[in-house]
Parts: structure tokens; C-alpha cells; sequence
DNA sequence: AATGTCATGTAACTAGTTACATGATTTA
DNA sequence: TAAATCATGTAACTAGTTACATGACATT
């Protein structure tokens, strides 16, 4: 069975906070800061079907008031583990080289699926992986520097830079999760 | 004419570089920083056929040695012209939304073909882009951040950070090829 | 009456993925 | 001789893109 793809998450882990139709995911993309996602109907109306097909979201069609009936899809038990899994799933290197925004969107569902646990959980695991990626950038640099024009270099600094203030912001926010464990003792 | 593609466009700024064969590359995105682009035959090969088609690329055979015969590619001068062009164009909201790896795969390509100045005209244009984009996710933060969960929340400062990070870098590189000019005077 | 928005969908095309094929040459 | 590496390629499949179609209702 083909994978579910990334677009497939995103409208599964918005499906699973609240039961939605096809015209309002596309808002979703188009209006907030889940922006990297295609808004574009020959996307999202696919990617619903297929979600379907597979039994892990239920459309019904639902008259709302005086507007075209919309077809609201609900997450379905087998959704919501297919989700679940997805994301206690390992942050893996090609995760953090490619796919740093991916990983995010994950992150952002975590809280209300599998609770402050889950998410603390999922943030060593990507500072660990961050960690140990900007050590290979550092290499990296270190061994080509001399042959790498300004700009190359510049680039790949940008790179380190960007993913230490990523590692500062994940080990800032499991403390965000310690502090409140203990607030709430 | 169909729009050449990101994983085009490496390939043309490698080539324009220096000539080199389809196995060249590959080993080029499995080994560097350049991680992001595949480096599987089923891409490349035929992304190297529809560029030698335009006439941006020409292939020649050439053996080597004693290892088997390679097709060496050389940008063509439309080649070079559609490479800069595609240097040259405005750094835009999408690319910082969702290909901010893009833009910098372009910069890093940028002293060689255009020289400091090319490049100093891109990051003012990336430092801008990205400082109107931050205000945009800090007044998105601030409208939605009680209806957010913890994760939701923190997914956004993430982005933000990161976008931080890349503003002062930007900020930084300029300040870099400014002083490689006084000096240089 | 004309235009705009709500809402879902499809068709044609494109580029990427995985997996395999091919064959030469080098190393164990 | 078997296995690994060099090097190029193709086939089948998939999901995304743009662009269009459809029709109900709302606004001007």
C-alpha cells in the first residue's frame, strides 16, 4: 500500500482536532502559518479520497444552513492510530536535512494527541538529531572552506545558524513543558 | 515551454561551475551540504535530457581512462544566460514561506556568477523579505496564541527564531562583503 | 442580469520515486 | 570467480500543478 504523504498528514491531523470539509482545509493552508502547503483543490480533494479509500477519514455530506452542502470528513479510529503513529515515528537524519518543516507541523499536532509526554519525548529526539547534524555541517566547513567561494560558505553557515537556534528552541521548550509539569503538581 | 525545475537549476549551477557527468552529480548531492536534492538516477538523468533538449547543457562523450566511457555536460552560453536570470529574479514571499533551502542553494551559486555585488543585492532583498514575513508570523502568533495548544505555539516561535537566525546572518553577510571592499580598495 | 463567492470536482501534464537493467572494469 | 564500483539509463507508478467545469446562492 503507497505511503500517505505529508499533505495526507497535515489534513489527517487537522480532520483529527476537528471534523472538516475539503473548502475548509484549503483555508486552513491558505490563511494560516501552514502556509507550505498546496491550497489548490486538485491537491487536497485527491488527497481526501485516497485518505478515504483507505478508511481512515469518513466524508457525509452535510447541509449547512443556506450554502452548498459540504462534504465533512471525521477521522475514523483507524485514522487516528495511522496519526498517531506518524507521529511517534523516529526524527531521523534525512527528517532534519530536508524536511525541518515537516517535523514541525508534526510537533504542532503533538500536544493534543499524545499529550506533554509525547512532545518532550519528540524534542530530545530532535535536538539530539540537530545536535549531531550541525557537527557534520561544522565538518563540513572545516574540510572545504579553503575551496568554497564566499557565497558557498556563507550558505552553509546560514545552515549552521539556522539549526542552532533550532536546538536552542527545542531545549527551551521541553523546559517550557518541565516548568508546567511542576506548576501543575 | 515548461519552467525548469529547482533540481534543474542545481544541476546548471554545478555544470556552470565546471563540466561535469551525471555520475559527478549524484555524487555531489549524496556527499555535500547539498543534501536536499536527490541524488537518484531516475532524477537526474533525465532532468540532464531536458536540459541538453533546450540547448542550456551539451553532452560529450569522453572516456577516461580505463573506467567506462562518461557523457561530460558543459552549459551552453543559454545555458550561463538562463542560469543568471534565474540569480537575478526577486527573492518573493513564497520562496521564504516554503524554499528558503532554494534560496540559499541560489546564493551559494551567486560570487561566482555575479560577482559581490549580485550577491550583496540578493541578501538585501532575502533580509527584507524575511523581516516583513517575521512581522506577519508574530501578528499571526498574536491573534491565535490562546486558541493554540502549547505545541502549536511553540511551532510557530520555532519559525520565527529561524527566521531571526537568517535575518542576522543576511544582515552579518552583507556587513562581510562590505568590508571585503574597503579592504580591497 | 452580471458578477462573486461557496464548494467540489476532473483532466492533462509533469517531475519525481523506487526498482530494475546493462555492461565494463576493479578488487578480493 | 564472485562481488563491488563505475556509469548510464528506462519503466511503472505516484502525487502534485494548472486550468477548467459545475452549479447553487449572494450581492450589486
Amino acid at each position: 500500500m503507497a505511503e500517505i504523504t505529508q499533505l495526507g498528514f497535515a489534513l489527517l491531523g487537522l480532520i483529527h482536532q476537528q471534523p472538516m470539509s475539503g473548502y475548509d482545509l484549503r483555508k486552513v493552508f491558505a490563511s494560516t502559518a501552514m502556509g507550505s502547503y498546496s491550497d489548490s483543490p486538485g491537491a487536497i480533494y485527491p488527497a481526501l479520497h485516497r485518505l478515504a479509500a483507505r478508511g481512515l477519514v469518513r466524508g457525509a455530506m452535510k447541509k449547512s444552513g443556506s450554502l452548498r452542502t459540504r462534504r465533512v470528513f471525521t477521522i475514523t479510529p483507524d485514522g487516528s492510530a495511522a496519526f498517531k503513529s506518524w507521529l511517534k515515528g523516529p526524527v531521523t537524519r534525512p527528517d532534519v536535512m530536508r524536511r525541518v518543516d515537516d517535523l514541525l507541523l508534526r510537533f504542532a499536532f503533538m500536544d493534543q494527541a499524545l499529550g506533554r509526554a509525547g512532545s518532550v519525548r519528540f524534542l530530545r529526539q530532535f535536538a539530539a538529531e540537530i545536535d549531531s547534524y550541525i557537527s557534520e555541517l561544522r565538518q563540513f566547513l572545516g574540510v572545504h572552506r579553503n575551496q568554497m567561494p564566499t557565497s558557498g560558505r556563507l550558505a552553509v553557515e546560514c545552515g549552521i545558524q539556522q539549526y542552532t537556534s533550532q536546538l536552542e528552541w527545542a531545549r527551551s521548550s521541553i523546559a517550557v513543558y518541565q516548568r508546567r509539569k511542576r506548576e501543575s503538581k
